[in-house]
DNA sequence: AAGCACTAGATGCAAGTGCATTTAATGCAC
DNA sequence: GTGCATTAAATGCACTTGCATCTAGTGCTT
């Protein structure tokens, strides 16, 4: 905490938010669904996306583009989600290269569960500059 | 880049704004000062912290905490630094436990190119919105 | 001074990641 | 239809990271 000193120029003073943003709230969306639902980060955000989504189904890819994660490393969260019993992998008809990945009911329930600590977490941890970006944006009525 | 949505509240949003920032960053960070440079960003920031301080020396302790890396990866890293030149590890007749991590000419050398290609890089890939902390209550999107 | 709890940093190990490559399916050209 | 470039995802591999542990030095208590 002591010594850290802010970059001079207004670049290298965003990185810096940026990063200690990121580290802190990674750490402790790690230490907190981890201990508490079992999940990591990564695993939470597919859980997310696939929740979020109309028909709960996602190609690979477009998973790996959402939680900016290569194509290797997606393939292999998806494996251990897979393996358990969160997410299916099904292919599709359509194109029988790709895959899609389909939230399961555990998977659902668990999402369901994680996503109140996921945004508490992040509530207690982000810096409230970072939380009202452009904060007008925020409360326009729709 | 196709179906990304964004999250529904404000905090979700915020979250997925900064985990968007910093992949690209981080990535661009990566791979630009890796080749132009042979360096990574942990290996970079660690340099940028000793350039910046008064008189180039560091604890090891301070610098895990300044970049935002456990004691082992920073243990590690300073390893590879000084594997290659640029730093050195001097132990400190203070407390002969620790150490001061320092910066050799070679590093502050390497410092002094690779920087501007630091600077330019996040000039390039970080939203506006996060370049302008406070103020940022800039332009609506539509 | 001797003993002991504590701190700084190094190291063994397991896990997750990215790059490069491989396997399998598509679809376009001929 | 056959061949070939292209794409989706899986896999081998090397590297970085964090946790737990180990080693060494400090300094407080007695």
């Amino acid at each position: 905490m002591s010594s850290i000193q802010p970059a001079a120029d207004s670049v290298g003073r965003a990185w810096r938010t940026i990063t200690a943003s990121y580290a802190t709230a990674f750490g402790a969306l790690e230490h907190e669904l981890g201990a508490r639902h079992g999940l990591g980060v990564s695993e939470f955000e597919v859980l997310d996306r696939l929740a979020e989504s109309e028909d709960h189904k996602f190609r690979a890819q477009e998973l790996a583009e959402a939680v900016h994660l290569s194509q290797s490393a997606l393939s292999r969260l998806i494996d251990r989600l897979a393996r358990v019993g969160l997410v299916e992998r099904c292919l599709c008809d359509m194109d029988r290269r790709g895959i899609y990945v389909t939230l399961t009911e555990a998977g659902r329930q668990r999402h369901a569960e994680a996503a109140p600590t996921h945004h508490e977490v992040l509530a207690s941890v982000l810096p409230t500059e970072l939380l009202a970006p452009a904060c007008a944006v925020a409360d326009h009525p729709v």
